[in-house]
DNA sequence: CTCAGTGCAAAAGCTTTGCATAATA
DNA sequence: TATTATGCAAAGCTTTTGCACTGAG
């Protein structure tokens, strides 16, 4: 498979040992609907290398986390959820009735180094904007 | 103590029964520093009434947050922290070198509303913003 | 008096860790 | 061959739940 070959090359690059794990694990992420829970990135992982474990997901998820690979994101409380590192800044908004998740694109973090006072003087690694609320065809239903 | 006694007038005000528990814990929740987690509330109730049990804290916090009295917030992943809901809107910056938290005001929920396509039609119900980063200090302390 | 709230202990997630084995560089 | 990663099982944390008892209305 072309795109697991090109993984095995970058994360050989990012400096960490290829093994079929990581590939298998870093294309799930990348190709997914994004936003995926360790324990769906183990399900599916478990449909091509049924041996694989989970605890081999969350350690493999936290090590690209810390290589910058895939972001966590947070919609519940309960848990994390994982997507590919994007390269321009987005955010996610949550449909508390179907549960849908909508992305958006919002260059919040320049604009708040730029006006927020608190702000000025942190050196900002991350932005996280979450927005829960009712889609349109959840906001019938309620009625 | 004069805030415990209003704080019952709000609680029944409410429509939930008025205990010792949980007008300690909303009097907790209300002059703490913010962003206290259940186990802060925990320990900081058991001071005054050593019996009350972290059950409690839990069911307590939840009632409050589904009645609006209090609002959940995550800065980090593994556990949730709670503020006394506040009248304007504002949002956090965590520091990932010494914990500390920043919040600043920025209406962005109207913003997102009147500007955000995907937004359109969406009934926003909340809105979080988590930035973390490292605050002058720990900068240095980096370098 | 009645029903909701509490405390205790046990259970239930999700996530992490220890250790022997397997695989990479 | 020398490490590093994996799988398994067990442990850890935070949060939830069942049940009998207590207390508010």
């Amino acid at each position: 498979m072309k795109t697991l070959e090109s993984n095995r090359k970058e994360l050989n690059t990012a400096g960490m040992r290829v093994t079929n794990q990581r590939a298998l694990i870093l294309d799930i992420i990348r190709r997914g609907e994004g936003h995926l829970d360790a324990d769906e990135v183990y399900r599916q992982a478990q449909k091509k290398q049924p041996g694989l474990s989970l605890s081999t997901v969350y350690r493999t998820l936290s090590m690209f986390k810390k290589s910058g690979l895939v972001q966590e994101v947070h919609f519940d409380e309960n848990h994390h959820h994982y997507e590919a590192k994007a390269p321009r800044e987005h955010h996610h908004l949550t449909c508390l009735g179907c549960g849908k998740v909508v992305e958006f694109r919002y260059p919040l973090s320049r604009y708040v180094k730029r006006n927020v006072p608190e702000a000025k003087g942190f050196e900002i690694s991350d932005t996280e904007i979450q927005m829960r609320g009712y889609c349109p065809e959840c906001r019938k239903v309620k009625k």
